[in-house]
DNA sequence: CTCCAGTTCAAACGACCGTTTGAACTATGC
DNA sequence: GCATAGTTCAAACGGTCGTTTGAACTGGAG
């Protein structure tokens, strides 16, 4: 294959989700990202405009394939009749683990930038986060209370919210402050533990 | 009784704590703290150092109550035989969400400024949180491993991991990004409903 | 070759950052 | 009264921030 040299645009995308990742929004330069990814400061508003701009672009690009599999997953499930709770808390966790973290590296890398994006303490970046996933947001709702016709809205609506944290936690690797102790060494793993504790949660713990 | 005039040190404490909890720690400057505060910019510096060790007192001075309740509850339930998993989860998730709810606004917002803290982008901010409860996290993975003979240490470590990890989310009210729309009006109802939540993944969701 | 749109570059812009300085104010003890 | 320790103050320090500028380079089209 021909060299695929990345280009300004692209080496500036990854080496933002990777800083971005690390130190959050604020705290992360511009002149960081771009020495890193040996561009020219100029070559952010360029490309993208701005600071946020930048940012915005790296979201949407790592979160459109995990809300692609996210909406897939969920056009077969609901083409199979109704599923069950686990198979919908499936659906929204590996992809967001597993479909992430099996690429190496590059990766967990995507894996902890949107983790973090979801937490940020400013609302303005974490509404790119909400934004970008809204559109499937009231589709799992409303096949969560389907699976789960005994909870109440606001149970199901807890329980998602819960899910959704737990899992941009994992993916943040913010948790176990010594580095590889406390996480699972396989991705698989993780993404396992997490579904069945999730699924307990949901079967047991929403209220009747 | 006589006016109880806050002092410089108090006022840039609860103004600390506001505004870090709002705009996390990279996010605020010492400028709109002290504005915020009526203080001097240098206060800052004559009282506590430096903008780290501002926080370093702000997170120890929330931290301080919400610990000791709870190694007040942990003492209570040993000296009382093995207590249940669903005793330890609450001596652990209601005094950092009641004790600090109940108290209204202020209470509040110490609830978000503690939540916000644990999960900040920048590992040694976390760490002070961390540093702050590692005394009795050790006690509570003892008591939670008595209390679940049959999971193993790892998932028994994976799941205080989660519930500190919900705990701090719904503290830090980074969640619901329409404000006041998802969560529930009640503290109480909150702490019971994390409860229930943690209980049933505990008991049926740490694998066998 | 000339032209030109696309891209990169060094340099500078004003604004804001955390921190420091040294003088001015305050209250208490002598 | 005076001295003194504690506290507050306006002002400035050097540095970094995101952004902008205008020229220089690039490679293909006419």
């Amino acid at each position: 294959m021909e060299t695929p040299v990345e280009t300004t645009r692209e080496r500036l995308l990854n080496v933002a989700e990777q800083r971005f990742g690390e130190g959050g929004y604020e705290g992360t330069s511009l002149r960081a990202i771009t020495v890193a990814a040996a561009a020219n400061i100029a070559a952010v508003n360029y490309h993208f405009g701005s600071k946020e701009a930048l940012l915005r672009a790296a979201v949407a690009r790592a979160m459109a394939p995990v809300n692609a599999e996210r909406r897939r997953r969920l056009d077969q499930l609901e083409a199979g009749g109704s599923p069950a709770p686990e198979a919908l808390i499936r659906a929204f966790v590996e992809p967001g683990l597993e479909l992430v973290l099996r690429r190496g590296e590059r990766g967990a890398v995507v894996a902890r930038f949107i983790g973090r994006i979801a937490f940020d303490p400013s609302r303005r970046i974490r509404e790119l986060y909400a934004a970008e996933s809204e559109p499937i947001e009231s589709r799992y709702l409303a096949a969560l209370q389907q699976a789960l016709p005994q909870a109440s809205p606001d149970a199901v609506a807890f329980g998602y919210v819960n899910m959704l944290g737990l899992l941009a936690l994992h993916q943040s690797q913010a948790l176990s402050p010594t580095p590889g102790a406390a996480g699972p060494e396989d991705p698989g793993k993780l993404a396992e533990n997490l579904v069945t504790f999730l699924v307990a949660a949901f079967d047991h713990g929403l209220g009747s």
